[in-house]
Order: C-alpha cells, then sequence, then structure tokens
DNA sequence: GACCCTACTGTAACCGGTTACAAAATGGCT
DNA sequence: AGCCATTTTGTAACCGGTTACAGTAGGGTC
C-alpha cells in the first residue's frame, strides 16, 4: 500500500506522529484544518473564514490558504462540522416497500432536491414493520438524521416521546387530520374521475379491487379510493353492491386472484376499477386466462399510470399521479421546516390526471 | 409549544441556561452525558461505559445511571461519538436510476443488511451523470459516508486523488478487471443458457436487443450477454448475422422501437433474446401491434426476471437474477473492508436461473 | 491489621471544526 | 504624523461524546 505510507509521511511532517489515530487500513490520514493553518502561516480561524466565506479574508491570506488546501488536499471533516453545528444535514425516507415503482419515482423526487439543497437522503425500508419504522425513528432521536418523510400514513413514532416534535413530512398516503404537512393527490376525487368515466361508457355493474383496508386511519388509500367510487355510482344513481368489492394488496398477485372473484359472480361486473395498475395487470392476466377479453367482454382502469401501464396488454386505462412531484414537494416542505420556517400543517394537494387507453370501452350489447 | 417549554426549564435546573444552544423553533432541548452524570452522582466516564458496556460498571451505579436516562430521557448524541470515532457508519449507493425495480431489489438487499449491522445507506442516484456522481464521491472525502456500493461500471471517483483508497464494491454491472470486490452473477454464461435454450427449441435465426454498448469497458453487461449469445451461436454452428441486433437502452420504449426493425428485415428471426425484460416487455407489445404472435410467429426471451415479467402476455421466458442478494452480499463484504478485514478484490459470482414460461416455442413449421 | 489483587471510578485531554471577542493592521483624512 | 473607522486576524473556548491513566473501594488471605 504504497499511496498510504506517502500519505502517513507527509502527516508526521506536517503535524508530528499519530499513528495511534489511524485504526483502519483503508483510513488514510487527512489533513486537518491546523495543518492547512500552519502551512498558509495563519490561524484556524482565518482558514475556517476562507472555506465559509472567502470575502471575509483578505486577498493576501486566502491565496496561502487556497495554497495550502491543495499541496495538503484538505477536505474539511464533516463530522466535526456537522457536530458543532449539531446538524446532520441529512434526512430519513421511510418508505414502505422499495421495490414499488411508484415509491422509487417518490424518491428520486426527493433525493434530486435533497442533491440540491445539500441533503443527504437516509434509506428506510420499512417492509411494513413497526418495529423497523421505530429503529429508523431513533436515527432522528439520536440525531444521525434531522427529519423524516414518511410514505406511510402510520402515525410516525408512535409511542416514542417526543415524536410529535420530531419534523416531519407525510406523503403519498395522508392522514386526513395529521398534524404535520402532507403531500398528497385527491384520491377520492381521482377515483371518483376514473368509475365516472367508466359510467359514462355506459356500464352499470362496476367492479372494484381495493387495496388492504380496516378503516380510514390506517388505509386512507383504499378508503379514500372507494370512497370516490361510491359518489361516482351515487351520482349516476346507481347502487351500490358489496359483493362487486374484492379485498387486495395493491400486488400484481391479488389482482390475478380478484379474476376468480368476478368470474364465479352470478351478476358479473362489465368493468373493474383497481386501486392500483398492479391489480389492474394481474386481474386482465387473469381474466385473459379464463377466456375473457379486455376491453370487449369486460373493461378495466388502474390508478397510478406506472411505466407498465402503457405496455400492459391491452394498454392501461389510469390515473397519472405526479410521482416526482409529491416527492420534490415533500421534501421542499421538509427542508423549510428544517430551516426553521414556521410551516404550518399544510396539505398539499396535487393535480391528478385520467388517461384513457385500450383497457376500456363501452360494455357490449347483451 | 408547551413541551419545548418543559424540556427548557429542565434543562435549565440540570446544567443551568443554555439558551443561546438552541437555534431553531425544532431544535428541543436535548440532554448529554453530563447531565446524566450529574444526575446520576456519577462520572462522565461511567455513563458511557454504562452505555458502551454495561457489564463494565458496577450494579449500583448502573441502576442510578438508568433512572437518570429515562428520567432525562437522554439520547447519545450520535453526531458527537461519530465524530470522535472519525465514522459515520454511513455508506453510499451510487445508482445509474433507482425508478428501475431491479436496482430497487438490489438497494432492498443493501439496506437490509446495513439495518442489521448498524449501518445507514445513503442514497446517491446519478442519473447516468459524471457530475453528479463526483459530487457523490464528495460525501466520502468529507467523511460523510464510510464507503460506496457502485452499481455501475463506471470506474469510481476517476480523476478524484485517492479515489483508489476508497473502499468501494461494485455490484450488478462490473469491470472485468476492477481493482476491487465485485458482486455480479456471469452474464456471459446466463445469456448462453438462455440462447441454447432457444436453439434447442429449432431457432436457427435468433435475433438480439442489445443493451447500451460502446465497448466492454463502458457496458460489461452488453458485452457479457453478447457474448454468450455468439458462444450459444458458435457452438451450434449458427452463423453471426450482424443484421440480427439492434441496439436498446434498457427501457420499455427500446424494445417496443426493436420491434419495427425486426420486421422490416427481409430474413426475420424466429426468436429475439432481449437483453432485459422491459426490453423483452416492450418487444411483445410491439410485435402484437403489427400482427405477430408470441410465440406462435416470434419467441421472445428476457433477463433479469422483474415481477412483471409473469404477468406479461405471453408470460416471459427469462433468466432470474438474485437481485437481493447481490445487494446483500455487496453490503457484507463492504462492511468487511470497512471493519479492516484485508479484503481482497474477490469476484462474487452468484448463480442464476432459466425461468422458461410461455413467451418462447418452437418455430412453427415453414 | 497489612497486604494484594481486582473491580470500579473520576479527571481531563482529545477529536476538528466554528466563532466570540479582542487585538492588530490598514487606509483615508486632516 | 496623528487620528479614527474599518478590515483583517489570532486566541481560545466550545460542541458531546470517548478513553488513557491514575486513583479509590472492596474483598480475600495470611
Amino acid at each position: 500500500m504504497l499511496i498510504w505510507h506517502l500519505s502517513y509521511q507527509h502527516a508526521e511532517a506536517a503535524t508530528g506522529a499519530r499513528f495511534g489515530h489511524l485504526r483502519t487500513p483503508h483510513e488514510l490520514f487527512m489533513s486537518s484544518i491546523r495543518d492547512v493553518a500552519k502551512m498558509a502561516n495563519v490561524s484556524v480561524a482565518t482558514v475556517s473564514r476562507y472555506l465559509n466565506d472567502p470575502d471575509k479574508v483578505a486577498r493576501k491570506s486566502a491565496e496561502a490558504v487556497e495554497k495550502a488546501i491543495s499541496q495538503l488536499n484538505y477536505k474539511p471533516n464533516l463530522l466535526a462540522r456537522n457536530f458543532f453545528k449539531s446538524r446532520s444535514y441529512s434526512i430519513l425516507v421511510l418508505v414502505p416497500n422499495i421495490a414499488n415503482p411508484f415509491f422509487s419515482r417518490v424518491i428520486r423526487g426527493i433525493e434530486d432536491i435533497g442533491q440540491q439543497r445539500g441533503y443527504a437522503v437516509l434509506l428506510g425500508d420499512t417492509r411494513f414493520s413497526k418495529e423497523r419504522e421505530a429503529e429508523y425513528y431513533r436515527r432522528v432521536e439520536t440525531r444521525q438524521a434531522e427529519g423524516v418523510i414518511q410514505l406511510s400514513p402510520n402515525f410516525p413514532g408512535a409511542g416514542l416521546p417526543n415524536h410529535s416534535n420530531i419534523p416531519l413530512v407525510n406523503a403519498c398516503e395522508c392522514l386526513p387530520d395529521a398534524p404535520y404537512p402532507t403531500v398528497n393527490i385527491d384520491n377520492a376525487e381521482a377515483a371518483k374521475t376514473v368509475v365516472e368515466y367508466l359510467i359514462s361508457l355506459g356500464h352499470r355493474r362496476i367492479g372494484c379491487v381495493l387495496g388492504p383496508y380496516q378503516d380510514a386511519k390506517t388505509h386512507p388509500i383504499t378508503h379514500d379510493r372507494l370512497m370516490g367510487y361510491r359518489h361516482a355510482l351515487e351520482s349516476a344513481g346507481i347502487e351500490f353492491d358489496e359483493t362487486l368489492l374484492v379485498p387486495g394488496d395493491f400486488s400484481l398477485k391479488s389482482g390475478l386472484d380478484a379474476s376468480a372473484h368476478f368470474i364465479g359472480l352470478s351478476g358479473q361486473p362489465s368493468a373493474v376499477f383497481c386501486m392500483n395498475d398492479e391489480m389492474a395487470i394481474g386481474l386482465i392476466q387473469g381474466l385473459k386466462a379464463r377466456g375473457l377479453q379486455v376491453p370487449k367482454d369486460v373493461s378495466v382502469a388502474g390508478f397510478d399510470d406506472i411505466e407498465f401501464a402503457q405496455y400492459s396488454d391491452p394498454a392501461l386505462t389510469t390515473i397519472s399521479q405526479p410521482a416526482e412531484d409529491i416527492g420534490r414537494t415533500a421534501m421542499n416542505v421538509l427542508v423549510q421546516l428544517l430551516e426553521g420556517a414556521n410551516v404550518q400543517p399544510i396539505r398539499h394537494t396535487l393535480p391528478t390526471k385520467l388517461i384513457v387507453r385500450e383497457s376500456t370501452a363501452p360494455p357490449k350489447a347483451s
């Protein structure tokens, strides 16, 4: 390890032996602000000032410092800076499932703004586990992260003391009465729009594949989209029929499984609204496997407009969500919070759009 | 802010006024190890020892410390600890595109081990940009991250001084002569397996949709899979025909676009190997839109076995990669590196598996 | 009681930045 | 040159943990 040796000798020349500080083989000597000060013949304060606001030091000092920095290949130790400032410049994203392409897009937006504004993004894949979530929250208490973006509605860090003082933004799936800012779409409205579209095509018996659901508190998305579905039926004077509801869990498989339910039904629906695209794609496969044609026999609509939606066969009619924008907005709000702005628990509602493709058509005359 | 007030008064009682330390509205007072020591009537060293190894302090002290910690709701400040130890316990994942579901799965594996071994995972979405990548590398130089897992083959931090001293593991797409550990599959072997399977079905004219490609250095995946394709043809005595190669970029759209090329060809292939599943799914859509049936008219095979592969129509024959395992292995290797093990630049090669589904069949008799 | 050994504890320095404060240098003006 | 305002600089304390080192307490043995 030649380079290591060179660096170490350099260190010795600059500040005397520091061998005790070298712990692991990869830990190179890194010059400190004091080394730079010594080499540039100025004080540490001047170097620090140069780093933070070069205009505050005289031209001559600045040049000397610059030269020393490049000669020593000095990089400020952010662990030290952050420690003194008592800030980590990191935020934590809690996501129930990172492998979900919709969440990936949201995270992409978060990361984009993070990079722009100088915050690192720590990833927390909670896998729907409360324990894992609590572990991650500890990162905030121990100052490793300054705030949290939660992509699920769980009341954050419930049970932890002081949890309500953690800077937090809730995105994607938000409680209606959350005491912190939320970034969201109007799920009820969007669901109503799709179902109204199906009704406008002439459908009267419209099935629905739900997301996971217990109550409005734990699964607001399913709740809200169901409300939208019901309101659309109501406005059109169509009676709500509980047998047309199938439970799901947002997975491809649960969509596939739902096909069995609908086919076994005496009054088969002529259209089905699925609460996300994965389930819609799964459902279409299931229906086709059972000999039904989409949209000739059954129309299917989804929700999210993931990239695969336009490559399914037939291409999926769905609601498009501005995933990256949700992420970017959430991150901007969180940064405002962290930088002291007195952000009220505002609810940001981003627009959605109905995307009509080939999976929906008027019902066949019967 | 009632809670804030209470905390603050508490603080005052314990250590005297510290108002100057409170900077931003959300920054609560946090008690320090000295507060705990004072309340428990022991020294800071004892508290520190209790925290790091409770067995090192006497029962009686331990109890007093425990009590003080819970009364003060003390949480150790990891910024301070990490600063002193000169370790951030964070690693950086550089991913070209977080929205890619395959990478998401790898990251999931990384994150899993990170959580287990006490490392935070910082996300770096490079979007194929060298500049962004360099910015992220600076995080390591400034000690915000201790090491890097690179999911692309770019020579890491090329151009940075000392880059070769950054603890690094390369996963997914790795240079064959990388001077650091890699975690990978045998791309050539796997591609050969699929193409051999197509040949075994009776196909002789087999097309191929490539990934991005300039040379072996910049795009080893495309290079290796292409080698596998060629070797399979060679072993079967089939002549290599360059017109059967179509450039792609791993996106659904580029697969769709490839269909035009094959259909315009005078000698149409009876089977096509696509270098990933997205392109295969795109290609199938394109072929179907042009009136060809899969696999009756053309067989299509993919690579990766993403979740959507089994829900495409027809379900996709493909190579399954252990994505989570790649992530887990990479992270384990990196942690070994960080904890001082003298890890050689070992190449870990994980197994793949041919998954036969409905998108491939013998060619029609002609 | 003297001695020793072990278990436990406390003091204070240290990590590498930032910054309050005071002092020194500079420059403009009479 | 003398004065003052302004710019620039240096010293040293500070952040909250960890830990080397020295010292004390406790218990057993003769």
